[in-house]
DNA sequence: AATTATTTTAACCATATGGTTAATTTACTA
DNA sequence: TAGTAAATTAACCATATGGTTAAAATAATT
């Protein structure tokens, strides 16, 4: 019979492909067992619950999710244009790998806003981290705090949002040509940049 | 007693809230049932099914949200920077009195796609609507299609995420403060037409 | 090889949940 | 006002669901 470690990661694997699929309220704990090839037992003998479960769960996405950001924005070693290029084309990138991902953060997240801060923290991005972003962007971009955060928040809405409205964008602009939609992602990485970039300097 | 109209109004605001907060597979139909002040049997007794309750709720929601971008963007009355001013102002502000819609929308349509077909068709947004509006908006702009399908994707992007990423974006930028993140809401307003009127020129 | 600890399962359990039914109440009508 | 139709409810029902338990199978230890 199979080793302990490869059931858990069975275990994980399968969760995390429902979870993400079906959200946690989705979700049968039934559904995660059979697709790990196990009895459904088996999933309260490793993880107490399916609440437990899906903790493990959100805050492996999260940490896979969110890092990214700020490792890569107050890298001195790059001008912010590389930054941000490096930043847009990892996070897009990263995303079409993992197009449900998304939807599945803003929903469990805008479900139970109060999660954020432990799993914040779980990942390493406490306030230090979180106040050190906030005090670094704006001098390299040489903006206010303000205007820092309207570019933050421009870039991540325009690589983030694609995904999410997906079904709807491709239905009204691309006649539900799915070719259409891949590529006009992948022409955005570089669309992206610019108009973030043209935020800087006006 | 109460008369049978009332009833059902009373039905499908309480459905209204509940699913728009639960979502399809997280609310309870004796949730809706005591949101109403009634008992659960009158539910189907109303709308036969879960499902089908949801479904009015579904539509509902879309006739609300949709519609308006076409109507308002291929108004000949009005310049364009006017039109846009109108739908990104008209769409903010809608949308900061239902603050939850966006998320709904986003999850349950990534759960079930196949569902914007019928829907956009029950709300008269059909292929010919949509096919005027992919027409007519290049011309208006003096743009290609392509370029005008980006900036009507970054319009909705920059509309519609800050509401979806609100929980992260408040923790991330705003140090969790509320107000500090609905004035930045109401700047944006402006903001998002700048932006796109500044991809239009370039 | 015998014993002990760990992993896995089959069979249950309690409760939640969508849905139904038959009876009761209210509204309408002749 | 009696009688009929529509609205509303209490009590059920079948099934789904998260979770538990005791026994069986496997692995580790002596």
């Amino acid at each position: 019979m199979v080793k302990a470690q490869d059931t858990e990661t069975q275990i994980l694997d399968a969760a995390r492909r429902v979870f993400i699929r079906k959200g946690l309220s989705g979700a049968r704990m039934q559904e995660i067992a059979d697709e790990a090839g196990i009895n459904k037992a088996l999933l309260h003998y490793y993880f107490r619950s399916k609440e437990k479960l899906f903790d493990v769960i959100l805050r492996e996405t999260f940490a896979k999710i969110f890092p990214s950001l700020p490792d890569l924005m107050i890298n001195p070693q790059l001008t912010f244009r590389e930054s941000l290029t490096k930043f847009v084309d990892g996070y897009i990138t990263a995303i079409q790998h993992n197009p449900f991902l998304p939807a599945f953060v803003i929903n469990e997240i805008n479900q139970n806003p109060d999660k954020i801060a432990q799993v914040f923290e779980t990942i390493g991005f406490d306030g230090a981290k979180i106040k050190q972003v906030q005090e670094v962007l704006p001098q390299r971009l040489g903006l206010s705090k303000e205007k820092t955060r309207e570019v933050i928040v421009t870039v991540i809405s325009l690589c983030v949002f694609p995904f999410v409205g997906k079904p709807v964008l491709k239905t009204l602009l691309f006649d539900n040509d799915d070719k259409a939609f891949e590529d006009f992602l992948e022409e955005r990485k570089a669309r992206v940049v610019e108009i973030a970039m043209s935020m800087i300097q006006s």
